[in-house]
DNA sequence: ATGAAAGCGCTAACAG
DNA sequence: CTGTTAGCGCTTTCAT
């Protein structure tokens, strides 16, 4: 394989040179700069980005960590992060932890020993005693899911204010009897998002049925069937119900349609995330959009500039309410 | 930052010896190691991995390039190949070419300037001239779709077999009125999925009308609606549709809904991929599953082991039928 | 404008 | 078992 000392001999010119040629081409004279670069064409050479990588002690490599890709809710950001990487001249590496420890050490390592810059965390099953540690000597940033009290920037919305929205448009419709389903309140955007349910409700005055509370352990389809399954087989049955992300109210609207329960006449549903699916139910699903995009670019420049040394703000975004057929 | 030279000096011990209570550390004694372990631990120092890559000449990196990360037919493939590469000690980039060759141009670019040691391919749009003679060079593996007459190895299904097995089960539930929703022919895939449909209507001496074969440009929800849309607007509408994939018979089954036709009663429908999703919809997704993690894992070993210079050889897989309410 | 030379951090052959 | 040393491929000062 070409190297750059082979380029040179070749050119007859010294490997500084070559090193002009790719990198500083102004500085090298027309005529040496031809020789050079015919050099470079006839020996097919490719500079090696293993030996830059090591002068430069840099590697253009972003980590972005998630628990895992399935979830659709994540892959409008990812294009956001993308996008804005590689114009910065970066590359990202989706990083699945499945909400494993020694993955997630995987990619930790990668940053300690240099294999990446710099991380972008939408983890929210990440140790957060271990990324605080961790951002103290690398630069890290969080997009959506952050740490309250934590000293990392993060972009995100206000979780609370945009469930508080969504409740409130149910109530607005005339239900009284609302159910909530929810994640495991060890994330914080799950306690965020309980309390604007529960602001929107108090400030109606309506009951909060404990028995209408249902925290799901994980949020895949299946847990949302789950919820809803639960929900029905209670005496008293809600009008209308509340999931925190799409994906868990998709499968709590399957177990309605299963039951030939009509929605909303019947039940009424929210979710959150406007995820791709969420227009192709039947009835398509009311729900809460993040400008997931823009929160990926903004969270790749934020990382980025934490690179660079400069100093960095956490951001909060717009959320907004998507009204479609399922209320 | 910790180097290796400083906690040698640290350590009172050649750098050579650390390097070995890094990599070999049996061949140190237990006092030695013990010393440059805890100089290690003092330091807090992690070894250079850009260090390491360099003397290596080896990056550990795969890269698996596909059209792009929304698509859910993939999540399956990449956990199959992820966990195999971890477990191989490779890490994975996920390259989202959104069918540009400018995207795919960098990613081609990093494995010849040695930032990754190989490629697994599963972006049917990819410039095939291209990625043919990239493969001459360095380690290439085809995964799900891959070049009919080419040189680089694959791993995928019998996709016309499939096919046939799909359209013969509409066949023996009586219907003879078939609808096809392919992608675009100019896909190997499609043009084997369109002969295992001809292959069953030929063998049960069934005609194909030709306004019912469409080809979408795209696979999105959205193109199986708008095919579903055109097949509901002509004088004849067939009795059963099969889609070359869950995405579009998704969005086909929505169409349905809105227009209150019946599914399996009024058309039945096939889809392929079994995709998550495809168990949420209403009615569920009759659909061919291919052994996608499989899959993943058989590229990741097929490319690792052509990486170490070993010979590989292409696979065909298995897929299944699997019945569920949409026929 | 170009060249010589140092060195990024590591591994591995060789010597002892 | 451990140390010395060369060098992976490149960029970048410092001279010229």
């Amino acid at each position: 394989m070409a190297n750059i000392q082979k380029v040179a001999k070749k050119a007859g010119v010294s490997v500084a040179t070559v090193s002009r040629v790719l990198n500083n081409p102004d500085v090298v004279t027309l005529k040496t700069r031809t020789k050079v670069e015919q050099a470079i064409h006839e020996l097919n050479y490719e500079p090696s980005a293993l030996g830059r990588n090591l002068r430069t002690s840099r590697s253009r490599l972003l980590l972005v960590l998630l628990p895992s890709i399935s979830n659709p809710f994540y892959t409008e950001i990812i294009n956001g992060i993308e996008d804005t990487a590689i114009e910065e001249g970066y590359n990202i590496l989706l990083c699945e932890t499945d909400s494993n420890p020694e993955r997630e050490n995987i990619y930790f390592n990668m940053v300690k020993n240099r294999l990446a810059e710099g991380i972008i965390s939408m983890d929210p099953t990440v140790n957060k005693k271990t990324l605080t540690d961790l951002a103290k000597d690398y630069p890290i940033v969080q997009c959506s899911e952050y740490d309250e009290d934590g000293t990392i920037c993060y972009v995100s919305i206000d979780n609370e204010l945009a469930a508080y929205h969504a409740v409130r448009h149910l109530i607005k419709l005339g239900h009284e009897k609302i159910a909530l389903i929810n994640s495991d309140e060890k994330f914080l955007y799950a306690r965020e998002r309980y309390r604007g349910f529960q602001k929107a409700m108090e400030e109606f005055e309506l009951p909060i049925r404990p028995e209408w509370i249902l925290n799901m352990e994980n949020v895949k389809f299946e847990d949302g069937q789950q919820a809803m399954k639960g929900l029905l087989k209670q005496e008293v049955r809600p009008t209308a119900v509340f999931a925190v992300s799409d994906v868990l109210a998709i499968g709590a609207l399957k177990e309605l349609n299963i039951n030939q329960i009509r929605v909303p006449e019947d039940i009424a549903l929210v979710g959150f995330d406007k995820i791709v699916f969420s227009n192709m139910t039947h009835p398509t699903l009311t729900t809460i959009s993040q400008p997931m995009y823009k929160m990926g670019s903004i969270s790749a420049n934020m990382l980025i500039n934490k690179i660079k040394g400069k100093a960095v703000e956490s951001v909060i975004l717009e959320h907004e309410l998507v009204i479609r057929e399922s209320t």
